[in-house]
DNA sequence: CTCGTTATTTTCCGCTGTCAATGAAAGAAG
DNA sequence: CTTCTTTCATTGACAGCGGAAAATAACGAG
């Protein structure tokens, strides 16, 4: 993250205070001793703690007009003002850069779309600072200052450096697109991985709130994996970490772009359904909504390739369940659309390979609009805002 | 870990204490500012820690004879007293209980095995005990007190609890083990999964020092898996991590005793082997000695009975590569003796399977003598001894 | 013997978070 | 209507930890 403009930092007193806000952050409104607890911490530092943050405006107090218990001092709830300060968070796919604006909740205020005209860093760079722009403009209608912008790439991605090492996908090496962007917008930049951006997202905001270890496997024109393990976002050695898409389900089956044969996105992606129902049915398809139509008109060759694909998820996850024992996983991605054609086979998938007590797996599903994507980038903004060491 | 006895314990004065003392066990002599770096703390911080640690013989202080530079003051190193206190790790295998006594710095110095009568928690407690009772005679002998004791059990261990949830391989099910054991020893008792004991002792003392990922790769009766990722060993939600063994490889690949097919343990484990030998030979292979004898000589089927192993090996360990980018992965194993006859294809099939720059993991192999697992037992109960509050 | 240099130690000093005591805001009891 | 009881929140005193900077130590080179 770099911060070319001096934007008001966030004033994270003491390294509990930030892991105080941090709790409401992602825990909801919360009474002080609760979130004491939750922090561990004493009473007294969360009330220290949660003063000065109040005057600033960053937490706001509601009296809990909830379960009021029938003895002593009602609780006060302590929650975090979203109004307090703006993020926005871009991703760039192979045709469009989608942005949206949220607050400190991360919930979505507006959402934008542009087409991409080229690739290179120079035009996806160029597209992103107009659409920034525009969100600017939204957030001074909402007067409002913007605290920082997140970018999601695919690909390896250093965070630290917010240089992008290499993303297959755009044909970049090397850029150092946390800096080029901070020039161009004068924000404070965050650069991360498309897919653990999301998963952050996931753990402060969705369905892996309050884990200490789970996985989000999103489907759609690629087979992702984000990990969180002792409660952190696992970015490995090199860059490289949660390539689930390119576990060998099959070694006879068909062959992946990677070299190999039988990847899980070699089944399961967009493109290799596309290609296989067409090769099945004989009917060209020519996109993933054509071939999920097909099979759920109950065209017989359509179904069996989403059977196998569901089937190569299921045990795709159930290799990650099995290695690491995470309390959840989040199927999540665009493929969900045509969800209901393989769900029942990656449960039955998942439940035959799942060893031991790893099918005790808690496995759900969560649809995933596009917008989402933006949103995780979003996520990782605020992840910095509030905490420099974010990581 | 339970204390019965009132044992001293370590004197953690600070968490720095405990931090700096670690990062002087698991990196050698060091100096002062040496360990400040490494440990991130500043040089005073580490004067102040360090004194009363001398002060109780922990650790011990050296002139630097080898490296002094032309100018400034020498430095003097810091290191561990490894005769402060001596441990003893013991391992449950099927048919025999294995026990070392090690120093602080867990070097070996005593190693027993005492056959086992019968598996049921009660037999393998007594014969444990008898075992530990001879270990504790030759402490006496060096007139050094035994600070706790570590024990290392297949399967399903909380390692909190002192309790072995499920071992499939002893027939046990919720043993409290740590609290009987430490009834009959009278020493303070700490339990873990054999695998993850292993790792532990990697982390500490052998290849894994300094890492903060990487993973341990058991081969032989099984194959196990112990990984380390934010500088922690990983033990699952359900207590089930690193099931590397039932990592699917071939779909169409042999049955195996989980219920699914082609397994790696059901291709590359002793007895997956020894059957493999037998079917592809003819020749009525006892054990894995005779089968990599078989292969030695030259024998086609044998050979490429661990031309298979190899490769299905190498592809379970891509597959943790690809999912969390270790900085190592360490294979070892009673399996080695026969390493030989798989190492290229290991190396063939990790280099093949494993995705952008996962390939640049370090890939090494470490012989694991059989005493070696009882000496990561040891190193769980050094490492409990140390800070309770490990793991 | 004095300097320059590097390692270690000492001396403050501020910060953080805990403890124990106190205040506040109810409903309950009389 | 007053006093208790109960639970949540706040305050003040305090101790410990670790950092910064200054002081000290140990050596080789002039």
């Amino acid at each position: 993250m770099s911060s070319p403009t001096a934007v008001e930092p966030f004033p994270a007193h003491t390294s509990a205070a930030s892991q105080i806000f941090t709790t409401v952050l992602s825990q909801g409104p919360l009474t002080r001793l609760e979130v004491a607890r939750r922090a561990g911490l004493s009473a007294a530092a969360v009330t220290r703690a949660v003063r000065p943050l109040i005057e600033d405006g960053y937490l706001a107090e509601d009296a809990d007009e909830g379960a009021r218990p029938a003895l002593g001092r009602p609780a006060s709830l302590v929650r975090v003002n979203g109004g307090r300060a703006l993020f926005i968070g871009v991703k760039a796919t192979g045709d469009t850069i989608i942005g949206v604006l949220t607050d400190l909740r991360c919930r979505i205020l507006v959402a934008r779309h542009i087409p991409l005209p080229a690739r290179d860093p120079k035009s996806v760079l160029g597209t992103a600072a107009e659409l920034v722009r525009e969100l600017l403009i939204e957030a001074d209608g909402l007067g409002v200052r913007v605290a920082g912008l997140g970018m999601a790439v695919s690909g390896d991605v250093d965070r630290a450096e917010g240089v992008v090492r290499y993303s297959p996908f755009l044909e970049w090496r090397d850029v150092p697109l946390a800096e080029l962007a901070a020039m161009t917008t004068g924000l404070p930049v965050t650069v991360d991985n498309d897919v653990r951006a999301l998963t952050v997202a996931e753990q402060w905001f969705g369905a892996g709130v309050g884990l200490s270890g789970f996985a989000v496997v999103t489907v759609g024109a690629g087979i992702g994996c984000g990990l969180v393990v002792h409660g952190r976002v696992v970015a490995g050695a090199h860059g490289v970490a949660g390539e689930i898409g390119h576990v060998t389900v099959d070694p006879a089956g068909p062959r992946c772009h990677c070299g190999n044969r039988g990847c899980v996105e070699a089944i399961a992606s967009d493109e290799a359904i596309v290609r296989q129902v067409s090769a099945a049915t004989g009917v060209q398809v020519a996109d993933a909504v054509e071939a999920a139509g097909l099979a759920h008109d109950g065209v017989a060759g359509a179904r069996e390739v989403y059977a196998r694909a569901g089937d190569a998820i299921g045990r795709a996850i159930a290799t990650v369940a099995n290695l690491l024992g995470p309390e959840r996983v989040i199927i999540s991605g665009e493929g969900l659309a045509a969800y209901d054609l393989f769900a029942d086979h990656i449960r039955d998938a998942f439940a035959t390979a799942a060893f031991g007590s790893a099918a005790q797996c808690d496995v759900r599903t969560r649809p995933l609009p596009f917008d989402e994507w933006a949103r995780g980038a979003a996520a990782t903004a605020i992840q910095s805002f509030i905490r420099s060491d974010a990581n």
